[in-house]
Order: C-alpha cells, then structure tokens, then sequence
DNA sequence: GTGAAAGCGCTAACAC
DNA sequence: GTGTTAGCGCTTTCAC
C-alpha cells in the first residue's frame, strides 16, 4: 500500500540505497542488469521520489511561487493559464498565493513561499506596498524574482509590463477624437507605477490635445475599487460637479465595471451623456450594455514571458548582470460604450 | 544572512539542538532561563523552523491542496477566497492545482499533491472525469477528501453541494411562468452529477407544468462550453430547428456567456425571441445587454464550509463512521433576460 | 534539566 | 560496480 521508497527497494533487492538511487538516475556507473532490475521493480512496486526530502537535501523543489493581489480577476487568472502551461511543460510547479492588496500579506506570503524553498519569485504588487525591503532582501541573497505587471521602479531585476502609459494616452485620445472633452480618470492609488504612467498617459493625450488638465477630474480609489463604496463615492462626486465629465477613463478591471454599475443606478446613458473607457481583461466586455470600449492587456502571454524569464534566471544563477524589462502593447478594443456622439 | 536553523542557535548558546528544539517548543522540562536565553535569540536572529524539514519528519505540511477545473471562473474563484480565508484562520496554507477539464491533468496534480504530502484534499471533478480510481485509493489509504460542487456518487466522503436539482427546477418554472413553452436546455457532459441533476431538474420542472420533454431541445457540450465553437454549434442547432426555442436554460458559467454570445451575433433579441436563464457566478450579471436572470451559487459558503469539514476531518483522524453531505440553495436572481413577453 | 542518537527519504563523497 | 556514511533541519526517545 503506503508509498515506497529507496530503501524498501534496496531491501527487497538486495543491494544498498545507494546503488538503487544510481541505477534509477540511470547512472554510468551501475551495471546494465542491475539497473534493469531496480528500474523494472520500481516500475512495478510506483516507485516515485519523495519531493520533500528532495527539497531537504537541495534547497530547491522545481516549483515556483506566484503572488498576485487576486485570483477573481480575468486579467491575474488569464496570466496564470500563461505561467502554468510554460511552468508545467519545463517541468516547474506553480503555487498561487493573493496578497488580496495588503501588504502584511504579501510580506506572509513572500516569507512562506521562501521557506517552502520556491526556486523563484513571480509577482505582482498589491496597490498597498510602498515598503519593498522583503523583496530587496531575497534579490540579495540571490533568490530569483520577476515582477510583472504591478512592478517596482527601485528593484533591478527581469519585469514583464505593459505599455500603460500608450494604453492610457490611446484611450484618452479616442475619447477626444469622439468628441468629449470632459474626460475624468478614475484609478487607484498612486504607490502602484502603473496608475503613475497611466495618470501620465492621460494627461499628456490631454495636453498634446490642448485640453486643460483639471485636478478635479481624476478620483483615487484607495483600495482600487475593492470596495464598492468607494468607487461609488468617486463617481458621485464626479456626476454631481457643476460639470460633469463627459467621459470616464476608468484603470483597472474592478473601477470599470463599478463604474459602469454606479452609471446604470444612475440612469445615465452611455455613451450619450457619458462615454466610458476602462483597463479590463473581462470576458464578457462586448456582452455588456452598452458593449464596453476596453483597453485589454495580454494577459496570457505577460504570464508566459515572466515565468520564461524566471526559469532563465534559476538555471543560470551565474550573476546577470544586465536585466531586461519586456514591454507589450495593450489593445484598444472599440465598442459603443466610448462612440461618438458630440463631435 | 541566510536562513538560520536550529543547529546554529545550539552552537551560538553552547546547548544541544534538542535543548534548543524543545526551548523553542516551551516545552516543560527546560529550564525558564535556558528558554527565555533561546527564545531571544532566536527571534533577534529571525529564526523560522524548515517547514519542509518538518513534513519530511511528519509527513504533514499544513497544507491542502485544491483542484479545480480553472481558476478563471468567478465561482470557481470565489470559492477559492472561501477556502482560503478559513484555511488561512486555521493555520492551513493552500495549494491550488486547475485541471482544465482534463482527467489526466487532474491525476497528475493529485498525485503531485500527494507527493508534496497535503494533509487533505478539496476537490471538483473535472468534466472528463469518469474513472474515480485515483480518489479511491487515496481514500482507502486514509487520505482526507472533501469534494464540493461536481462530486462524485460512489465515493464515501464529506461533500459539499448545491441542490441543482431545485436550482434547475425553480429556473425552468421561472421562464414557464413568463410564457415560454419550447424551453432548450445547454448543458456539459453527463458524466457530472450536477449535469444529470440540473437536467433532472429542468425534466420534472416541465413534466409538472404539461410540458412534454423533447430530447432534441437538449444539447450537450463535451468540454463544459470551453470551445466557443463547440457552444456555437450547439446553439445553431437550436437555431435552426423548425420550432426553434423560445427560451434557453444553460447549465453552467461558460455555456451562460457563450450563449449569449451567439444570441447576439445572430440579433436574435432577449428575452422577446429567447429568454436566456444561466448558472452563472459572474459579477457582472446586471451590466449585460440585458441583464441576464442567474441561477447564483454561494460560492464563497461553499468553499468556506468545505474546507471545515475538510480540517476537520484532517484533525479526527478517528475513522468518520458517517460522512456528510452539505447542501446549500441556488438563489434565482431574476432579471430582464427572461421577462414575460408572451403570456 | 540537558545531551546523544536515530530517523524521515534522498544523494554524493569516499571507500573497496 | 557496489556499499558505507554523512548530512539536509527537525523532533523525540532514551540516557544521564
């Protein structure tokens, strides 16, 4: 019954642990007969190594460790299909952990993974983490990480990104092009370089457009739309302004469908009285009424080339001494939610 | 730097490991101020006991593993933030593995899972699942299981459930009730409980309201509505039967959306040519074009009370003489997609 | 009250 | 070509 192991083998054969642990790494050294012996009998009896003790020995255990800040979120659960399909096929294991946004529990979850002796590290900020001594601590000691979409400015190492700021400056654009000039931006704290570079993108498709900057018109969600309250609070402010916008650039998945809910509740038509763009890897963005003008992220291959750079990195632990940052374009998918209506 | 282990600190304080193991643990028969001495300075030095050195020792990890079918699925998310947040309380970690509907794929993680020796596993049977054998013998060996949402017959062991029986009935007396009469039904493979459950459902729901069941009205799609082509073809046979459909009961998340999907590309308008009633988690329900009436599961609940029983059962050891079968209700959040028209 | 030693499963020097 | 031994980090008998 109970799993077998080196020894029960050794036994049963007659010989030392050490001679079945050869003959079943196929090593040169033991004799053809032996090695057949051993290998058929751990054929027959399952034989499968014991990873823990393996893990003991080596310090390493061919799994890598994911940190995102939620598993509920088409974009983080497309990303993972592209590291696990990538991981699996190059022999790695995937572990998932959610910081959830908070910051203690990426710290936990970071230390956990570490103990657990994860040969690398893949992940992505919670919108919380302004303090990055965990992560510089475990670069130092040589443990391999690559962040990927919330990343670090301060930390050298492999990142995975998005072009935000072109995503956003698309997005803003069109918007102008479809004749609003009212556009508001609604984005989560700016700890997070994404929100910078996408609050950059909209500012500068703003300016290149000749359209003031008004301070008013953007709203930070603290918890990035985590709370519907939240994101409620912002967008009443922003309907109940002597000015309304008359377009919202909403940044992240969550901000864009509460958004879109709080416009519905208030029964204002989009895109008539209000277009609506937002950063979204949902599924259903076309099913949506009105179908929604989304700024999409490759998701799937953003998770493929960070665990592929990751792998690098723990196979080659000679020092790298100059990392790379992989940039991809986001695509602006047009749909009703966004058409012109002014212009 | 690196980790700090037992060993040292013995060294460090010119003590034993033993001392040191048993200082740490507090247990009774070390003196106070040999404990106060280690405790100290294993906290200024950080000290964290080898977890993997601790499971090669116990074979126990703290941990449990979860297989799923995919991750990228909002009741399959939510119900991992359930387990997550009750294990986590308790002190478990959890592994999440996806099986992609694939049976091979879900053997392989159980017996990955196994190997990195999980104390319990929380699982839901892939699609393609039909040989149980791998659970069996785990079971047999001893192995804690807790299955929730597509659970198995023969197996004995804690379930967590939802009735889809009344989940599917109260659904298709629902879009009765608002006029329709040729009612179709889109499910998976039968080879899932909670397939021939729901359609059972469906089945008894018509038969009590006069409606003579018609096997053409009922189309099943082998891989659970993952190839969208798979759940257009299906859809177009509907289509294009003589007395097409007045209203369509689709039996999961995938087969929801994909409906939908090919209703709209056909302009085939809802609910006044098809009304549409979906299983569904997704959160944005309401903001679809219409806004889609769902049979709800409590996802969250459902996780949360399965890894209980799960802990549970990893903590009595004590052979269960009798297992139980948690059962949780639908809620049928009725919406504009199956509105009256026609009554 | 504290230490020595064995063992969890495996591999790799180092014998012979 | 095969066996012996030590060690990865920890706990736990068994001694003293």
């Amino acid at each position: 019954m109970e799993t077998i192991t080196i020894k029960d083998i050794a036994r049963a054969l007659n010989l030392s642990t050490s001679t079945v642990s050869r003959a079943l790494r196929n090593s040169y050294e033991i004799n053809a007969e032996t090695k057949k012996l051993v290998m058929e009998y751990a054929e027959k009896m399952h034989y499968r190594p014991n990873p823990i003790a393996l893990s003991l020995r080596d310090s390493k255990s061919k799994s890598i460790g994911v940190i995102i800040p939620e598993i509920a979120n088409n974009f983080f659960s497309q990303l993972i299909n592209g590291i696990e399909s990538i991981a699996y096929s190059l022999g790695y294991h995937t572990v998932i952990f959610q910081s959830h946004e908070s910051y203690e529990r990426e710290v936990a979850n970071t230390n956990y993974l570490v103990s657990r002796k994860v040969d690398g590290l893949l992940v992505s900020l919670s919108s919380l983490t302004t303090d990055l001594v965990h992560f510089e601590e475990l670069i130092e000691k040589g443990m391999p990480i690559v962040f990927f979409d919330r990343v670090p400015n301060d930390i050298e190492t492999h990142k995975v990104v998005v072009d935000n700021f072109l995503g956003s400056y698309e997005a803003t654009e069109h918007l102008i092009q479809s004749g609003r000039r009212r556009i508001a931006h609604l984005t989560s704290p700016i700890y997070l370089s994404i929100a910078t570079e996408r609050l950059a993108g909209y500012k500068k498709a703003l300016e290149d457009n000749g359209i003031a900057f008004d301070e008013s018109y953007v709203k930070y969600c603290h918890h990035g739309g985590k709370l519907t309250t939240e994101n409620e609070a912002a967008m009443q402010e922003l309907l109940s302004m002597p000015e309304p916008p008359d377009a919202i650039l909403a940044a992240s998945d969550r901000l864009t469908s509460g958004c879109l809910s709080v416009l519905h509740k208030n029964h204002i038509r989009i895109p008539e009285e209000i277009a609506l763009v937002g950063f979204t890897n949902i599924g259903v963005a076309d099913l949506l009424n009105p179908p929604l003008t989304a700024v999409v992220q490759p998701a799937m291959e953003m998770g493929q080339q960070a665990v592929e750079l990751l792998i690098r990195l723990i196979e080659n632990p000679k020092k790298i001494s100059k990392f790379e940052t992989r940039s991809f374009k986001t695509s602006l998918m047009v749909r009703e939610s966004s058409a012109g209506s002014r212009s």
